[in-house]
DNA sequence: GTTTTAATAAACAGAA
DNA sequence: ATTCTGTTTATTAAAA
């Protein structure tokens, strides 16, 4: 199966050539020629979800399938292959087959098959949260290592010391007693630990394979995966271990010679060579469990935070590090439960490097991907709040095949809908258009602040009109200024500036403007020393929208809640796009463009509400008027519904490769067919 | 079907 | 004379 995993999609080709379509599509398409709908259209977020919902049991499952399906594999392979020991009997039946010689070779049945099966998904967010959560587990590791890390050195030192000493200009026998001490030392050590590993082994917990004492650091990680995991997939999840201690092959016990012929030679193998190859006893090696870490970190330890231990699914409460530490040796033991945890969490780890890894190369991949595009009809710019994005679509079907050759990027849609006037995309080479007359009244369930931040780079780069009336675009562009009154010229640059669509056809929309300025009440000509400004009367341009505002208390109701609520708002809506791995794509200059809208949305329609009381004198202040102010009447119908803030939400243009337009020059209109209506 | 609103076109005037 | 600015009127499309 040929899954794509650019993020976004849930589409599942079925061939690799079904895949590079789809890949392309992902960049070269324009959204609003061949999409049926925007990428983040609620049908494709239902679709995800149900996608995802199974997935954190789909995970448990075949983890269990993949565990196994190895499991028999490596007991195949133990058999047949030799088990790469050469005293390995061949007959040797299964059940014999010591555990740590499936350790010694873990490259014979690499746990990556598990994982390539497990890393067929995505990270689910539940997954991600269950495996960050887990994640301190790698410290544990890191400490187990440590742990026999020191011990190795420890052994090594003696030895040397004994070594050494027996260089000294004493009697060879001293040294031959000495050397023989030790060794028992460590024979009985080892025996100890054995003991102890076989009595956890008889009652079938025996999980956890002990770093070899010549070395230690080598397969603890590794040695553990292949055949362990499977078995701790069995214990943790089908709860049933009866098979362990019924002896069954792969939990005896028999860690004998093979486990240290595999080892590195050491001077600890060399020299307990002898006896480990006869009487099998030296390879096991327990930790010394609780005297692991804190001795060398006293105060700070992986598994103790803010008074709680930390230990995967305890959170016991610990008032001091010493009850923490009284803890930990008494709940987190080594015994089976302790080992099937900790090897749960190391496999979640290496699981997590893996998609790590994975996804990194995703990313890469996407990258390089969409680079090679760049060169090509860009990635269009995806524009936010395309909640009825139908109107834009369907005129973008209709219009937009040829419009690309002046567009530096093939933009796609605007980020919030277009509510009036199916046709909004506008090129200069869309002959079956022209200079139609449409209404492009304002939005009026979005606000134009909003919009324009939000979707600032796609206008700028998609000769698109923006869905506002050439009063409201006026108004903000007088509104942006700082101080409050724009030239006509200024005006004029402004438009420009911030759409490509007004780029064009200067005599015609350059005469609207002057018309709009001179018709409309609400601007009024200031005479300057240097001249004339603009400046708006906001009272007057409140009036003007009369007809769109309903009187409806309870919407100005739920308007103010909703501004009251701004802040957990954005929580929600932070948290929905981390917990649909929503990427957002945003320019560095747009901050985050949703929540910014959301907050200046709603500041922007109390805003006018308020002027409409008050004075025309609100306008330096947006956002701190008193709510208690609002007046019924001037606040039209604001959705600040859900729609809006779960919506489509990402994908502004990466790249703003709109020119840098001299403020001055004109951008007379060019030739193109702009007529024949 | 009517009314309202906005876009477009254009005529015109005054100032620079 | 030309361009820019500003006003006004007319027409039309679209929405209410």
């Amino acid at each position: 199966m040929f899954q794509c995993v650019f993020s976004s999609s849930v589409l599942q080709p079925h061939s690799t050539s079904c895949l590079f379509k789809h890949l392309f599509h992902h960049s070269a398409t324009p959204a609003s020629q061949k999409q049926p709908e925007p990428i983040y259209s609620k049908k494709t977020e239902i679709q995800r979800q149900t996608v995802r919902a199974p997935f954190a049991k789909l995970f448990i499952f075949s983890a269990l399938q993949v565990a196994r399906q190895l499991l028999l594999q490596q007991q195949q392979q133990q058999q047949v292959s030799g088990l790469k020991s050469p005293k390995r009997n061949d007959k040797q039946p299964a059940l014999q087959v010591p555990v740590s010689v499936a350790m010694m070779t873990p490259q014979v049945i690499t746990p990556q098959q598990m994982q390539q099966i497990l890393q067929q998904q995505v990270l689910s967010p539940q997954q991600l949260q269950v495996l960050l959560q887990q994640q301190q587990a790698l410290m544990l590791q890191q400490q187990l290592q440590e742990f026999y890390k020191k011990q190795q050195e420890q052994l090594q030192l003696q030895l040397l010391q004994q070594q050494h000493a027996g260089k000294q200009p004493k009697e060879q026998q001293q040294v031959a007693t000495q050397q023989l001490a030790f060794q028992q030392q460590l024979l009985q050590m080892q025996q100890l630990q054995q003991q102890h590993l076989l009595s956890l082994q008889r009652q079938g917990l025996l999980t956890i394979q002990p770093g070899q004492p010549a070395l230690p650091l080598q397969p603890l990680a590794q040695g553990m995966i292949p055949t362990e995991l499977q078995q701790l997939w069995k214990e943790v999840t089908s709860a049933h271990t009866a098979e362990e201690t019924t002896g069954n092959n792969h939990s005896s016990l028999d860690l004998t010679t093979t486990c240290v012929s595999s080892s590195a030679p050491s001077k600890t193998s060399l020299i307990m060579n002898p006896h480990a190859s006869t009487n099998g006893q030296l390879s096991v090696h327990t930790p010394k469990r609780e005297s692991l870490s804190h001795e060398e970190h006293p105060h700070s330890h992986p598994l103790y935070g803010h008074g709680v231990c930390k230990w995967p699914g305890c959170e016991a409460v610990c008032e001091d590090f010493q009850s923490f530490l009284k803890h930990l040796n008494s709940e987190h033991a080594l015994d089976d439960r302790s080992t099937a945890q900790c090897r749960v969490q190391m496999q979640v780890v290496q699981q997590l490097e893996l998609q790590l890894a994975k996804d990194k190369e995703r990313l890469q991949a996407m990258m390089t991907h969409l680079h090679v595009k760049s060169t090509e009809p860009k990635a269009a710019p995806q524009p936010l709040n395309l909640v009825s994005s139908v109107t834009l679509s369907k005129s973008a079907s209709e219009a937009s095949p040829q419009s690309l050759p002046h567009t530096p990027t093939t933009p796609t849609a605007p980020l919030t809908p277009v509510t009036q006037g199916p046709s909004v995309i506008t090129t200069t080479s869309m002959h079956t258009v022209g200079p139609i007359r449409r209404r492009y009244s304002d939005k009026y369930n979005v606000p134009i602040s909003s919009d324009i931040a939000q979707n600032q780079e796609f206008y700028k780069n998609a000769e698109v009109r923006p869905p506002f009336t050439y009063a409201s675009l006026i108004r903000q562009a007088i509104l942006e200024s700082p101080e409050k009154q724009l030239t006509l010229n200024e005006i004029y640059n402004w438009f420009t500036r911030m759409f490509a669509y007004f780029r064009r056809n200067a005599a015609t929309w350059k005469n609207a403007v002057r018309h709009n300025l001179s018709l409309h009440k609400c601007f009024v000509r200031v005479e300057n020393v240097k001249g004339a400004v603009w400046t708006v009367d906001e009272v007057e341009f409140q009036k003007r929208r009369p007809q769109k505002i309903s009187g409806n208390p309870s919407l100005i109701k739920n308007m103010q809640s909703s501004h009251a609520y701004c802040t957990p708002l954005n929580a929600a809506l932070q948290a929905s796009m981390a917990e649909n791995s929503i990427p957002l794509y945003t320019t560095a200059s747009m901050g985050n463009p949703t929540l910014g809208n959301l907050a200046s949305a709603i500041r922007e329609e109390l805003n006018g509400a308020m002027e409409h009381t008050n004075s025309n004198e609100s306008d330096s202040s947006p956002g701190r008027s008193p709510m208690q102010a609002v007046h019924p009447v001037h606040v039209k119908e604001e959705p600040l519904d859900p729609e809006e803030a779960e919506g489509p939400l990402s994908l502004v243009t990466t790249a703003n490769h709109s020119p840098d337009f001299d403020h001055d020059r004109d951008y007379e209109d060019e030739p193109v067919n702009e007529d024949m209506e």
